[in-house]
DNA sequence: CTGAGACCTGAATCAGTATTCAGGTTCCAC
DNA sequence: GTGGAACCTGAATACTGATTCAGGTCTCAG
């Protein structure tokens, strides 16, 4: 129960070469393992066991079952992000960029079809990461989205956070669609469809105002 | 665990008036409680202590826990598409259409601030249930474009079920930023962003083709 | 009135599982 | 080669909370 303020606890990180490796072998078992039964069926016997070590060996490293959710939601943020950073950085189009970003996207949902159910789960977990998950995403494409309309290659009339959330909730949607239950992108009309749904959102009106 | 085929042997239906609402508080509680605390946080004893009715009698209407929240899951689909099609019956153009069942699910969000929480657990706890709601949603979703269509009044060259999906991801991310967090709707700009949007994705563009 | 459904009660049971702990084992700097 | 960090082990503990059940209480048709 005692989630009290910031304590919680942390266990030093592993030193030696053998202990980074144990901890990541845990890591990657719980991102299985709370990505197919989610949090509350997630035991922690199933996780050492895929991990292949001993109970025991979970506490060495994290001092509650929490604390491995937490650090699994944190490390996906950060490897999405990273991705789809990646991915976008030399296309100078923020329409294209959008594109880009969604595919990206997708493809991660593929490598990690966990992600759903794990982030799903943290809104009642850990409401907070939940959260800053999103806070995170957001803050760093309304800033794209912000200057591109400087750049006059989106309509300078949308208010940026406000698309942000749109697109972002476009990609889930579509994530979870095409890649969670058809388990592929789809043929040629959805996906150009999407991107004329994104470029009728964003490309500046012709002759409007 | 007994998840077995359809069986899961429901209760009898309570026959007298006092009975039928019993049954009610109980499912009220437990919107409430599996709103707050999430599925497994959710104690069958703290349901029926807020219904005020004593533990045993839950056991009286439901086979188990898992069977009051399919039955939440399902009453919450019910009552946002019913809500949604009432504010909408008398609309014809489908942009305006579209941004009123926007205001209309965000205001329902607002009375079920549950909903969330209650959607993403059934991820984990009942995915059949979970992919129902949203297909149940997409499916009157994309009959509604495929018709605006035919009139015209959105582009045709939209593919409806991928336009559906993204409109309600849309919906639920400003829903959740706005709602949730923020806990009212935002100010003009961020208003007007949305009606943009939706406009711009959906109109056939002028020129164009 | 009255008795048979229909309802309601809450202490007791019982299974599942997070966490602890009292020892090993490995590894390498000296 | 060896002592002490750094790791690892898995049975035992402790507790939470869903479900059961033996016995009331209500209510209204006849």
């Amino acid at each position: 129960m005692a989630r009290a303020a910031a304590a919680i606890a942390k266990r030093p990180l592993p030193v030696t070469a053998r202990g980074q490796r144990t901890r990541q072998k845990i890591l990657d078992a719980a991102e299985q393992v709370f990505g197919e039964l989610g949090y509350h069926q997630a035991g922690i016997a199933e996780i050492t066991q895929r991990a292949d070590v001993a109970l025991g060996t979970f506490y060495l490293y994290f001092p509650d079952k929490h604390a491995v959710f937490a650090d699994l939601v944190r490390a996906l943020n950060y490897r999405l992000r990273k991705e789809i950073q990646i991915a976008i950085a030399d296309v100078d189009d923020r329409v294209d960029q959008e594109v880009i970003g969604f595919e990206t996207f997708f493809r991660f949902v593929e490598r990690h079809r966990n992600l759903y159910l794990t982030m799903a789960q943290a809104q009642a977990v850990a409401p907070e990461l939940y959260r800053w998950h999103y806070e995170t995403l957001a803050r760093g494409y309304a800033r794209g989205l912000k200057d591109a309309q400087a750049k006059g290659q989106i309509a300078a009339d949308l208010d940026p956070v406000t698309t942000a959330y749109a697109l972002m909730g476009i990609a889930e949607a579509l994530g979870m669609r095409w890649m969670l239950w058809d388990q592929r992108l789809p043929a040629g009309i959805a996906r150009r469809s999407l991107r004329k749904l994104v470029e009728g959102a964003l490309r500046p009106r012709q002759g409007r105002r």
